[in-house]
DNA sequence: GAGCATTTGTCCGTATGTATT
DNA sequence: CAATACATACGGACAAATGCT
């Protein structure tokens, strides 16, 4: 008995690709099958068994690609940007603004940034990519009186924490963090194109002024597991 | 078209089940084409959807079964201890030592404990099983200083933090954790019971003394995704 | 824009293997 | 040993997305 023959492929197709630079083309479905001497099914299973474990992503009429995750590393010691992390993890990261509108604050976000319910509070929704791939979405709230011109401030600067730093003139760190495994709703789905219930991290952040610990922005985001690994550190000691 | 036949099986068959309290049996893939008119590759393709989204649970010759995920909540603010975060969450806790030695402490390890290289230390490796479902294993680096007599303690309380707060006399507190999702490798799925490549959470934890800020002990445990979710946390203020 | 080849996505029917009860 | 139900696999078919002509 052994094992199904799909994973021994699958094993045989990791091995091969584990060197390969990422965005490299393999083998087709069809492909496989030939080299293996199986049907399709058999084929297709070991590909997606290589899927599953982010070894390959695919693309329908296009191939299949070698892939690679990045690690978005989330520390109380770094500062909370998406460019920067990813840039420091060897990748190239774009930030791209959906929406930036003065809302008045929800009851949650008010709590949660200390503030009065109902007081103007930028609502900035935004979708990130690594290396052209939509990898991560979601809102931003960040207090009206710590940026006055976001608006303005979003179309020069891709990073809210350089905006933030520059223009509002506060240093934000991360407060507190919250990190869990979901899987993806429809409108997640959609904007980072994915198939829903695809697996996806849900991080939400409150970031406060380093100086002061006044409230500066909360942060809720959605983050393709395919594309980024988050790793997320707790505490005030370097783990090496 | 709209989406695929098997999608909408999936979502018709998330919604039935919601409600359901977990371990209840569910239509096997036959009942499930037969209902929907469809083939059994659709039924399949739509019961394995909910297997990857963590809803049910599928045994071979048993049938499909209703599952839920407990909520591991790993957070700077409460106590590193698996038995009470699981009770908490209102699972049945239960960890069976695998091994309890005392070695020389590799280079590694005595880094993160900042102690010599060499010195010994216990090495015990864990079982952990949520409601009778091995959910985690992995290794766990005790200063000897802190616990001198381990291997009979371990036979008295299966909690490694009561052990260390009564014999130990020190209360220990998360300094740092370090969470990802990894596909699981030969010897994990083997200790936990799961296919090789089934996703896995990989936690790698510093433990220090909560009065002096010392070391006490390094854990590094793997979790299954699909009995545990794990939900990370970190920083002072109170979430809501 | 239309047409075509390529490649993955979905689905069918059928068959056999294997673990559990 | 038999019944049940999931696991794997085959071959075939058409749909849908992509890139190119």
């Amino acid at each position: 008995m052994a094992s199904a023959k799909y994973r021994d492929i699958a094993a045989a197709l990791a091995a091969e690709i584990a060197d390969l630079p990422p965005g490299t083309k393999v083998d087709g479905e069809l492909a496989i099958a030939a080299r293996f001497g199986v049907g399709r099914a058999a084929a297709r299973a070991a590909v997606q068994e290589l899927e599953r474990q982010f070894l390959v992503r695919r693309v329908r009429g296009l191939g299949t690609f070698t892939s690679r995750r990045v690690d978005y590393l989330i520390s109380s010691r770094r500062p909370p940007s998406w460019s920067q992390t990813l840039r420091e993890a060897g990748a190239t990261p774009r930030t791209v603004v959906r929406s930036c509108t003065s809302v008045p604050m929800p009851a949650e976000v008010a709590r949660k940034l200390r503030m009065q319910e109902g007081t103007p509070v930028w609502r900035l929704q935004r979708r990130s990519f690594t290396d052209d791939l939509p990898a991560s979405w979601g809102t931003e709230w960040v207090a009206a009186a710590a940026v006055p011109e976001l608006p303005t401030a979003v179309r020069v600067s891709e990073s809210l924490d350089h905006i933030i730093r520059t223009v509002g003139g506060v240093v934000p760190a991360r407060s507190w963090v919250r990190a869990s495994m979901e899987a993806a709703c429809e409108e997640v789905a959609d904007e980072l194109a994915i198939d829903p219930g695809a697996p996806v991290w849900f991080v939400k952040s409150l970031n406060t002024d380093e100086a002061t610990g006044a409230p500066v922005c909360l942060t809720e985001r959605w983050i393709r597991a395919d594309a980024i690994r988050v790793v997320l550190e707790a505490g005030e000691d370097a783990p090496g």
